[in-house]
DNA sequence: AAGATTACCTGAAGGC
DNA sequence: TGCCTTCAGGTAATCT
C-alpha cells in the first residue's frame, strides 16, 4: 500500500537509474492503465529523454525533455498495489501491465489491482487529478498545516487521510502519527489546542520520514525498484496490530472503523476525547 | 456542505 | 477439497 514513503522510494529508484535515458518504447499488456490511452502515451513521449522524476504526496511526475514543444510528463499513481520494477530479471508476469523501455532498460509496472494509472500531462496544465491535491505533507510547514486542517469538525483521523489538505498520509501512517501525537482517532482538528496540532504536525512528519529511511513499510505488495520490500513493518507501534500489548503501557491496540478505514490505535495512550 | 457509501479490481484468508 | 463470503486500502463518483 504505497504512501508517501513508499512512492518516495520509487521515486529515488527511477531516479537513479532511469533519468537521462530516453524512452524507446510503451507497451500496454491493460491499456487501461494509460490515460487517455495507450496510444496517445506513446505519440507523445516515444523517443524523449526523461529529465526528472518529482513525487507530490503518493503522485510521481516523470517529465520528458527534447523536441520543439517543451516538456511533456507521465503522471503515475500507485494506489494500492502498484509497483516498478527496473530491469527485472523475469520477464512481464500476468500482473504487470505496462513495460517502458528505456534505452534496452525495461521498467515493469505492475499491479495487482489495476487501479494505479499512468496519466499523460501537457506541460502547463495543471491534470484535473491534482487539482483537489494539497501541499506535500513533509513541505508543509506548521502554520500553513494548521490553517488548512484546525478548523475541520471531521475526525482527525479522516482529516490526515483527506488529500485536500495536506497530501501523501496513507491509512498506515495515519494510525502512527495519531499513536505518536497521543491523539485519538475520533478527536476532532477543531477541538485541539496549539500544543496538541504542534505535536500532531511533528508526529506526522516523523513518522513519514522515518519510514522513508528505512525503505517504507511491505505488507504483501510493496516492493522497491529492485523488487525489495521495505522493511519499517516492525517500528509500527499499532497498524496492525490489534489485541497485541502497546510497546509504551501494555494496553491492547483495539481496532475500530473511521471514515470507512480500519483505525488502530491504544486506549491507554491515546485517551477518548470528551463526548 | 460535509460525511457516508459505493465502484473500481484481484487475491488472500476464513468459514463451512 | 472447494465454494462462498469478507476484507484489504486510494480515490472518484454518487448519495444523504
Amino acid at each position: 500500500m504505497p504512501e508517501l514513503p513508499e512512492v518516495e522510494n520509487v521515486a529515488r529508484g527511477l531516479r537513479g537509474l532511469l533519468v537521462g535515458r530516453r524512452l524507446t518504447g510503451v507497451r500496454a499488456l491493460w491499456s487501461g492503465c494509460f490515460e487517455p490511452s495507450p496510444r496517445a502515451v506513446r505519440a507523445k513521449l516515444a523517443g524523449r529523454t526523461l529529465e526528472s522524476v518529482h513525487r507530490h504526496g503518493k503522485y510521481l511526475i516523470l517529465t520528458f525533455g527534447d523536441e520543439g514543444s517543451g516538456p511533456a510528463h507521465l503522471m503515475v499513481h500507485l494506489r494500492m498495489t502498484g509497483q516498478f520494477l527496473i530491469d527485472p530479471a523475469e520477464k512481464p508476469d500476468r500482473q504487470v501491465r505496462a513495460v517502458l523501455d528505456f534505452d534496452g532498460v525495461p521498467a515493469h509496472f505492475r499491479d495487482q489491482r489495476k487501479f494505479g494509472r499512468l496519466t499523460l500531462v501537457e506541460d502547463g496544465v495543471r491534470p484535473a487529478c491534482m487539482a483537489h491535491i494539497g501541499p506535500d505533507m513533509l513541505e508543509i510547514g506548521l502554520r500553513e498545516w494548521s490553517e488548512r486542517i484546525a478548523h475541520r469538525r471531521t475526525p482527525l483521523k479522516a482529516a490526515l487521510l483527506d488529500q485536500g489538505i495536506a497530501s501523501g498520509i496513507g491509512n498506515i501512517y495515519a494510525d502512527e502519527a495519531l499513536f505518536r501525537a497521543r491523539l485519538h482517532p475520533l478527536a476532532r482538528p477543531c477541538d485541539l489546542d496549539a500544543e496538541q496540532l504542534r505535536r500532531l504536525h511533528r508526529a506526522v512528519k516523523g513518522v513519514l520520514r522515518l519510514a522513508i529511511d528505512h525503505g517504507g513499510t511491505t505488507f504483501q505488495s510493496f516492493r522497491d525498484f529492485n523488487g525489495r520490500p521495505g522493511n519499517f513493518r516492525r517500528k509500527l507501534r499499532v497498524f496492525q496490530r490489534t489485541g497485541e500489548p502497546c510497546k509504551a503501557c501494555g494496553t491492547a491496540i483495539e481496532k475500530i472503523r473511521v471514515a470507512g478505514r480500519s483505525t488502530h490505535f491504544c486506549p491507554g495512550c491515546q485517551p477518548a476525547p470528551p463526548g
